[in-house]
DNA sequence: GTGCATCATGCAACTTTGTTGCATACTCCA
DNA sequence: TGGAGTATGCAACAAAGTTGCATGATGCAC
């Protein structure tokens, strides 16, 4: 295993740890596979991921994301797709995700500040808010380049 | 056939023509359903109110939702449940959605002003945006109520 | 150490949601 | 009337997620 492999693996145990989870090997791997992605997975890419290092059962890795996701260790967001990703995010930085259209890739955005104002509509619809998911839809970089591309 | 219903069908039928889109007896139904429901319906739950009125197949109905949604009659949006949302809104004024995490009903909130700064994001972030969704989640008036009500 | 409770995982079967391919029916226009 | 294009139906399929139950591991009391 390499040094960047142990060091996620470690810090994946260290999460876990603190959010009050017994971290066990799949919950290791699931976690550090989400935080090696650097972006959203849906379960099936998490399964695909996980499963390339150990065997494990397609229904222990939903669990997990659901675990993971009540405890708030991870995000669970919009994708613009069919499924959900699950996205591990180091802290609370402002950020949303981006989907493109074309290639149905999702990536993260950080932005430079929180995208919208969580407080002032909490406040203004007297509405309990636990969690904002912001998806903006479009073409990325790489698919618009191909379609000048294409179309030149 | 109520008045309502028929002003409802003119309203889709009239929609329908100025998207460029052939109004036909299942596109009326299925737009009107959405219009009356004022809130984003699942495709189930389209396919629900339609086979109501008319006998229609399941796969008519997906079929004539990714139309709508192709040419902006309708917007698809997430609804932190397993399937999207559609919601036909008279006019682009600004909203987003509101997703109950207890009972699972999705309402469209009309906020003061746009949520966020779209043409700034799409500027700062140099990405071609062409749509953005929105979904707060949280508890609904409803669900606090009733869980007040328990604890009590 | 034995027995018990609790939790994590595996497995199979199932449900829900959405898609595809192909056939048929309808509409419009030459 | 006939042919092109579009809308719909139907069956089969695929993907994503869930449920119920069995097994295995872990930790604690005795």
């Amino acid at each position: 295993m390499s040094n960047v492999q142990a060091a996620g693996f470690d810090r994946a145990d260290a999460r876990l740890k603190a959010s009050g989870v017994e971290p066990t090997l799949n919950r290791i791997l699931v976690l550090s596979a989400l935080d090696a992605a650097g972006r959203p997975l849906s379960a099936g890419e998490v399964y695909d991921r996980v499963l390339h290092r150990h065997r494990v059962n397609r229904v222990t890795v939903y669990r997990i994301l659901d675990l993971l996701t009540q405890r708030r260790v991870v995000n669970k967001v919009s994708t613009g797709e069919r499924s959900y990703g699950y996205c591990a995010h180091p802290d609370d930085r402002a950020h949303c995700h981006f989907h493109c259209t074309n290639c149905g890739r999702v990536q993260c955005i950080e932005t430079p500040g929180p995208p919208l104002d969580a407080a002032g509509l909490k406040a203004s619809l007297g509405l309990e808010i636990s969690n904002i998911d912001l998806r903006l839809d479009g073409l990325c970089d790489d698919c618009r380049r191909q379609k000048k591309h294409d179309a030149s």
